[in-house]
Formats: C-alpha cells, structure tokens, sequence
DNA sequence: CAGATTGGTAAGTGAGTGCTCACTTGCGCA
DNA sequence: TGCGCAAGTGAGCACTCACTTACCAATCTG
C-alpha cells in the first residue's frame, strides 16, 4: 500500500494527536508504542525516528497541553466586579462539567492526564497549575477583593487565592465521578448541577445569598467557557 | 534459605498487604507480578497458587479496601444536629489532609486508587462512594436538615445529598495537589488550610457565618478522623 | 540525470511480561 | 515413625515490551 508521505513537522503533530487519547485513557505503562504506532498508521520504527524514547512523546504532550487554553486570557482585561466573578464560577463549572461529559472533548483528556499526574510525581499538574493561577486567578482574587469592598462578600478564614483553589477542587473531583463511562456518583441532569455547585462554591467563596441571587441572571446556556467569555466581552 | 512457612490465609493476606502499595502507586499496568512476589518475599509460582490472575489480585485488593473503613460507622448513632455537622465536615477534612500527608498511611493509598479509578472505569470509585453514601451522607443531611430548621443554615439551590459530595469534592482534590512528594500547589500549613477548607464548605453548605463561629472551638487538634468521633463521643 | 537527502518500513534485538510445570520441603496426624 | 498433603520453588514457557538495524523509494538539488 501507499505510505501517506508526511513532513517532519507533520508527521511529528500527527503522532502526538493520536497519542494522547491513548496515553489519557490507559496511562503511560498502559500505552504501548505499536499502539501509538498503529494509530498513527506508522510503523514503531518511524515513531522512533521522531522521538528518541516512549518517555519524550509522553513529554511532549504534556508540554503541548500545558501550553493550549485560549480564550482565558481574554478575561484577563475584564475589570474585577462581583458580575466578573460570578461568571468565573460560572464558567469554570461549565468547562468542567463539558470536560467530563464528552468523551472525545480536548478537557475530558486534560482532566484524565491530570488525574494521573496526581498518582504519579505531580509534575504535569504542577506545570498546569502554575499556568492557571497565572491566567485565571488574578482577576478571580480582583474581582472577590471587589466584592468584598462593595459589601457582596463577607471576608473569610481563606485568603482569595486559596478560595479560588477551593473552588477549582470542588469541580474538579465533580467532574472526575462523571469522566468514566459508568458514572462514579448520580447527579441531577447537567445544567441543574451546574447551577448548584456555582450556588455552593459561590456561597463558600463569601458572597451573599442576595447578590448571588442579583446574578442569578447568568444563568443563560453558555456554549462553552470561550464562548461565555467572548459573550461576556461585547 | 528457610523459607517462612505460613497458613492459606496468612499467605493470601500477606500478598495482598504487600501489593497494595504497589498497586496504588504504579497503577495496575505498571505493577509486575515479580515485583508484587518480591516484595512479598516469595517465588511467582507461589502467587499463582493463590491468585489465578494478576488482575484477581487487584480486584482482590479493591474489594478489601472498599470493605474496610472502621470508625465511621460509629457516627451513626449521633443525634443530627449543627455541631455534628461541623464535626463531620473538619473530620472529613482532616482525614483527606492525613491522607496526602503519610505516604505509608491508608488513606493515602485508597486516595491514589480512587483517582486511578476515575481514569480507568470509574468501578472502584463507584463502589466505594455508595459505601460513604450509606455511612456518613445521612448524618450529613440529617445535620443539614436540623441546622435549616434551627436556623444555622439557609437553604440552598442544592439539596443536601449533592452538598454532602460538593462538600467531598472539595478535599478529595485538596489532597490530590498535596499526595505527589512535590505537592501540585502551595498551601499554608496544614493545619490553617484544614480550617481554611472546612470554613469554605461550611459556608458553601449554607450555614450562617454566626453558627460556624459557634462551633469554631471544634478547631481542637485531631489526631484522626476516627479518634475525633471517639472522643465527640464521649 | 546523478547523487544526496529524507520519509518510510520489514525484520529483527535483548530484556521483561504474566503464567506454568515438575519438583522439593516440612508440618500434622495415624 | 512414617505417610499424605499443603506450602513453596527454580527453570522456563509463549509472548510482548521499547527500541535498532538495514534497507527501500520518493523527492529535491545541481
């Protein structure tokens, strides 16, 4: 049969897209190079030609994941209110919840690696984290400090940084119980849930019940948290 | 040399100590079965005569561990009641925190399963929340229930079943960023993050701010989940 | 069109995998 | 005391692992 001639840089893009399901879903000792291979409709040999050992595809997947969230940095310019904050919440439920809902979705893979991570040395959460609490946080912490002064929040005994971990934990084991094909816990139905966990983390994070409900108004269906932030942006 | 002869039982205790931590660290591919024999002080053959299969002495492991979690039950006769609440949310915090800390401790080997079973099919997590649903969750929402009714907490967008988990969800992923031996993110001490974390949830749960100062004084040192009922028991 | 470069593979390599077999050792009991 | 049987093992099975070697066949360059 004819070989599909491919061009390093290519062929190199081409391996990594087909390998990361298979490292998401099995792990790395789970992964075997002549699946990688086979999935990429190579052979082993030329898997080995463009990466020198197993460990540097795994390597380069994570350092390409790490560096692939747009949309977020968008928020970055909104200015700090309890409105932004809200919204926040709002989206990193979402993203969460879309994340863990379709199986072929970029979040669902990022979450699973993530998980593993944990397991193993930590490294690739760590690296994640970072990136996010460069991007995200900043205006999450602004727009609680604002809050607070406005009088929307009450301050707690967590400082806004760690508020915003918190908040990120709670969706991110929510959305690991519904990642495998069996569900871990049952749930009410996804926007339900979505609303009640962004009520709970709201709650937790210090605001008050009245301006959670002044923007209860959020509650539109958002696409995805890109989209919500693009929405927001007009 | 002399071998250690030992009893059926003894023997098949024995492996399953023993693997356990290899299980839970390296993941089930990555677990040999002459790594689990060594560290088990015996020959491969000897495994084989008690497990048919490297994969029944996972599931072996994972039907123990699920069955195995003393002193919860022992909450079950508490009157529900705000205090209880505020008992069970610093329990559960302090039993994650430990968790992530001890590297030889149980709970931290469970915790590394339960992540890997979200990865994997999610079986292991499912049988072992049903477990904690029927144990500690209806204390939980009992608690929840009276402390509405006493007027310590509002009621909320959610019901206190999917608190109870939002509550869970929070330290399960706390103690994930701390299990690594670099831990994924920087956290104060563990004990202001213990209270951080459970003042958080409290809140999310919807207790007034008055009523979870009321109960701060619970903020005595734990030295376990279980000890911490022992002594509440009293 | 010669020749160098590059994308690609068939057919291996030693090391290691889960698992088995033929066999030995030692304890409980008649 | 000696026999039956369970506990225990060394050696090696068939197979898979990550990784190599040796060799094509296109394409580019002059």
């Amino acid at each position: 049969m004819q070989p599909t001639r491919l061009s390093r840089d290519h062929r190199r893009q081409q391996i990594l897209e087909c390998a990361l399901p298979l490292f998401a879903r099995h792990g790395f000792a789970g992964t075997t190079t002549r699946r990688i291979a086979d999935a990429a409709g190579i052979s082993e040999a030329l898997l080995f030609k463009h990466f020198p050992t197993k460990s540097a595809i795994y390597a380069a997947i994570l350092a390409d994941i790490c560096s692939a969230d747009p949309g977020l940095e968008r928020l970055r310019a909104e200015p700090p209110s309890t409105r932004t904050l809200a919204l926040i919440v709002r989206g990193m439920a979402h993203y969460f919840m879309t994340a863990a809902d379709g199986s072929e979705a970029e979040g669902n893979q990022k979450l699973r690696l993530t998980l593993g991570s944990f397991v193993e040395d930590g490294e690739f959460a760590k690296i994640l984290f970072d990136k996010v609490e460069q991007i995200i946080a900043p205006i999450f912490i602004d727009s609680l400090k604002h809050a607070i002064e406005v009088g929307d929040a009450q301050p707690g005994l967590a400082g806004p940084r760690d508020l915003f971990w918190f908040a990120h934990h709670t969706v991110c084991t929510l959305a690991a119980t519904q990642l495998p094909s069996l569900p871990s816990l049952d749930y009410p139905p996804l926007a339900r849930l979505e609303r009640e966990v962004c009520n709970y983390i709201l709650r937790g994070v210090g605001l008050t019940d009245a301006a959670i409900a002044a923007h209860a108004a959020l509650d539109i269906p958002f696409e995805s948290f890109e989209s919500s932030v693009l929405e927001f942006a007009k």
